[in-house]
DNA sequence: ATGACGCCTGTAAATGTTTTCATTGTTTTC
DNA sequence: GAAAACAATGAAAACATTTACAGGCGTCAT
């Protein structure tokens, strides 16, 4: 069952080329840059690569040309529905300009960011991409460094140094508390995530509690629970907190992983949703319309963040002089569905 | 804010050997093959390095080593908690071996799957893994022709031509619907996946139905519907089949994400899960066993596969003359939680 | 002392494209 | 009808490594 053999030499562009009887120049156009060559010439050399079965070596193109056609991407996971959507998008939008992309995951933690980007480096990509704005200096020096033209995403903040394409992580968690404040919420829950290496997950904390203390309240240590972004430990960090001790009226939750967590916490222990508690998310996440109830939440435009900085990025390589003002601060909006509730005066 | 220059000419292997007093080769040996280079040297070259800066160019040194570095992994889709659990075990674990993996989606089109097919070859990864066992002839012939060592995921059959690591889909179908059997339910309701182009949720179907047909049952048409994998969408169509017409006493759904769309189809019918109406899904994602009630559930060993898959590619890569036979069957579960119940005669 | 051997390093060829510059042949302009 | 501009192609240098081969040097057994 031998699938593949001692990799004979395959055939190379030089062998084209002389199939074709012209130059090797001449075939390195066809493909680079087709309009420069003659109608019956390029013919011939398309039947050649035809007849050959050639494939462009692309590795080797890109010591003579200089670049590589990838783009990477640094991700702290992909196991998750918080980046694979903007992930698909963004290769997407890439494949179309004939590029590939390279993903990695740090899995939360920023040092081991650094030595993913110096991989990245090493592989020569064209552009790359981080996701939020809070990085070592050491990851960040690297990449200037290198010249590699770069942006950060999921996150913005006015202002910023590097290009961004993101939403305001802090506006984020504002809306979610100003909807349960809205709705007479004054006993609140935090279920954020983990901030450490997470710079979103701090945004959103702290614009949900600006907003409540803003609106004169104050939150207690123990209604501030930080979870890591799994529905089962969230799941489970949320019953032991619901289960002792009075009982908050809603739960912020800071993304909508946690707060899927919540309403199944809720659900395990008879607490129902949303008349005994609200629950709000941030994400809307696939599946979090389909929940039952459906799960209100502030919605971030994935898709439209990774179009975003598939387009940025390809701008950057393609023009790497220009120097355009890269920052985009994606709308969000409130998503109401079922999970939220108005607090009556003790219902 | 120009973060990046005209990329001035990076050092190379060469500035680093002239600052450290060596030759070329030497640095080259540093960086491959350490072990040979006398400790002395390997100092000064560590130096070196680090006073320049340099890094390595592993697209160019690809070029005069014949290998890159990269192994490329091709799945329908990474939106998706099917194989995003999977892609970060390969990753982890190629990672260890000093590989970058190259992820591409086709969204269930294995016309695209060429396509990719042929960039991945372009860009010349060392190998290559691929999604199920059916694929376009023109797909094989691509890969065997330019000698790229490949292996197939997710699916497994015996006697295949190519590497195969996964589990039987086929298994994984019967399971499930013998434990509705054994429960007593004689009327199923089938919610699988699109066939086209997916040999596994094929598979799946068949292996149900047939443990049905072996029951002496049969199963009529209305008895089967086909879901995408989307919980939001599969809820939609089990909502309209469960609201018309004579109630299943069972669903047997394709994954996970269909039957937890199931699940809340029926919560929004105030049909109860799992009194009223049995659910059985098959994968076990993330996730399933945080539901209310948890989800029973055919697990399918995500990261098992992964592990395996990554040692299969780099022993290809490593022993391209050695003609090991790779196949792996990884065994499946059938995880009881909540979601099933024995079916009742009326209850 | 001599030769054999092993370790470390240098020399130079090889890798398969891209790209610059030059050339040839064709069209346009005055 | 000559000069100028242009289009299409070829020749050859360049790209930054790896690697086969050879050679220098020290050690050890004879």
């Amino acid at each position: 069952m031998a699938r593949f053999k001692k990799r004979e030499r395959l055939p190379g562009i030089v062998d084209v080329a002389s199939r074709a009887k012209v130059s090797p120049a001449t075939v390195s156009r066809y493909f680079n840059n087709p309009d420069v060559v003659r109608y019956p010439t390029r013919e011939r050399i398309r039947k050649a690569v035809d007849e050959l079965g050639y494939v462009r070596n692309r590795a080797v193109s890109s010591m003579a040309s200089g670049t590589t056609g990838c783009v990477g991407l640094i991700v702290p996971t992909i196991d998750n529905a918080i980046f694979s959507e903007m992930l698909q998008t963004i290769s997407s939008a890439l494949a179309i300009h004939g590029r590939t992309m390279l993903i990695a995951a740090h899995g939360y933690d920023l040092a081991r960011e650094t030595v993913l980007v110096r991989s990245l480096s090493e592989q020569r990509v064209d552009a790359l991409a981080l996701i939020g704005l809070e990085h070592r200096r050491e990851t960040l020096m690297q990449i200037e460094r290198q010249g590699i033209p770069a942006a950060l995403l999921w996150n913005y903040r006015p202002g910023e140094d590097w290009p961004c394409i993101g939403f305001d992580n802090e506006l984020a968690g504002r809306m979610a508390a100003e909807h349960l404040l809205a709705l007479g919420h004054r006993d609140i829950l935090f279920a954020t995530g983990e901030e450490r290496s997470n710079d979103r997950a701090a945004g959103r904390r702290k614009g949900a509690m600006d907003a409540v203390r803003e609106a004169g309240l104050s939150v207690p240590d123990r209604r501030r629970i930080v979870c890591p972004y799994d529905i089962r430990m969230s799941k489970e960090m949320i019953v032991r907190d619901l289960r002792d001790g009075a009982r908050p009226t809603a739960i912020l939750a800071g993304n909508d992983v946690i707060a899927q967590g919540a309403i199944f916490a809720a659900a395990s222990l008879g607490i129902r949703v949303p008349d005994d508690i609200s629950v709000i998310g941030i994400g809307d996440f696939r599946g979090s319309s389909a929940f039952e109830p459906g799960l209100t939440t502030v919605r971030i435009p994935a898709r439209r963040i990774g179009q975003l900085a598939a387009d940025v990025l390809i701008e950057m390589i393609d023009w790497p002089e220009a120097d355009f003002h890269h920052e985009h601060c994606c709308p969000l909006e409130l998503i109401v569905r079922g999970t939220c509730k108005a607090a009556g005066p003790a219902v």
